[in-house]
DNA sequence: AGCCAGGCTCTCG
DNA sequence: CGAGAGCATGGC
């Protein structure tokens, strides 16, 4: 089954997925203009393949679904849904490349990744548990474990011989246990912190997709840290990657900093403070503009 | 080899 | 209270 999708321009779709070209072939991954990974439709997992058409001005994407059953009308709708929502097609850049266009390296770095949009986690829990995993060891560490975690306790779904793994459900990482999460490579803490956290959602105690209506980022935040093992930083970056707050601002985070000092040609480790003060001019675009900075990191430019 | 990496909590003094 | 230790694995 295949659908059209019409991202509203503009829209780069091979810049907006280099974020996944390193990512795990078997979770998700961008490769060759080819961007693919499972979501759930209601009950039924489906692995989606995007393929990008026209230009950035002018795009379309074609997705192709694969599951075990047949999906219905509706659930292809419901798809195409889903996937326009994790790439947040419908984004509407003009507002954020008019904020930061009084900001030279800003307004250098927006030309450059004309069509950019931040993708979002299929849920809030995703990022949660990504964002307690991330903390403090590297990048390419917490990628390891993301994945061990994800094959461990994700469903799986085969498709032409390959199998694919959705990312694990709160019910079923609140059952996991301590030496289950140490196989995997975290911290005791950590697994606790995500077990923890695993629990209120799958007992509904914590309702983290209804936090997305809270006007206020800050409250939100608020609410996160009150989670253990869940400080600034985790609940800034959670709420950013799984709720697309493009105004939150993770002004800790070592890379980010990293990342303004180079754009802004400052030779020494800038503090949060500092971070925070250049980042004034964006407005409600920080987070945005991190993710803008960040990709620019990575990709060494 | 050892040190550090997109933090956070807990324990001391 | 503020500072300091401890945690985990992989890359350099």
């Amino acid at each position: 089954m295949t659908l059209i999708l019409n991202p509203v321009p503009p829209y780069d779709f091979t810049l907006s997925t280099f974020v996944f070209s390193s990512g795990d072939p078997q979770i998700r991954r961008a490769e060759n203009g080819r961007f693919w990974q499972v979501i759930r439709v209601g009950g039924k997992l489906v692995l989606a393949e995007v393929t990008g058409q026209g230009t950035t001005g002018n795009p379309a994407l074609k997705v192709r679904l694969g599951s075990y059953d047949p999906l219905s009308s509706e659930e292809n709708e419901q798809a195409g849904n889903i996937i326009s929502r994790i790439l947040n097609l419908n984004d509407y850049l003009t507002p954020f490349y008019q904020a930061v266009r009084n900001d030279p390296p800003m307004r250098e770095l927006t030309k450059r990744f004309r069509g950019l949009k931040a993708p979002t986690t299929p849920t809030v829990f995703e990022a949660l548990v990504d964002s307690i995993t991330e903390q403090q060891i590297s990048l390419a560490v917490a990628r390891t474990l993301e994945s061990r975690l994800t094959k461990l306790f994700g469903d799986s779904l085969l498709v032409d011989g390959q199998m694919y793994y959705a990312f694990p459900t709160p019910e079923r990482m609140a059952s996991a246990t301590p030496e289950q999460f140490r196989s995997c490579g975290l911290s005791a803490m950590k697994g606790e912190y995500i077990r923890n956290a695993a629990e209120q959602v799958a007992r509904v105690e914590l309702d983290l997709e209804q936090l997305r209506n809270i006007r206020d980022s800050e409250e939100i935040i608020i609410e996160l840290t009150k989670l253990k093992g869940v400080g600034r930083w985790t609940a800034e970056l959670a709420i950013l990657r799984g709720m697309h707050r493009l105004d939150a601002f993770p002004a800790d985070d070592l890379g980010l900093r990293r990342a303004i000092a180079h754009r802004y040609r400052i030779n020494e480790k800038i503090t949060a403070e500092e971070a925070r003060k250049i980042a004034e001019p964006w407005g409600e675009w920080k987070g945005l503009a991190a993710f803008y900075l960040l990709i620019a990191d990575q990709m060494g430019i």
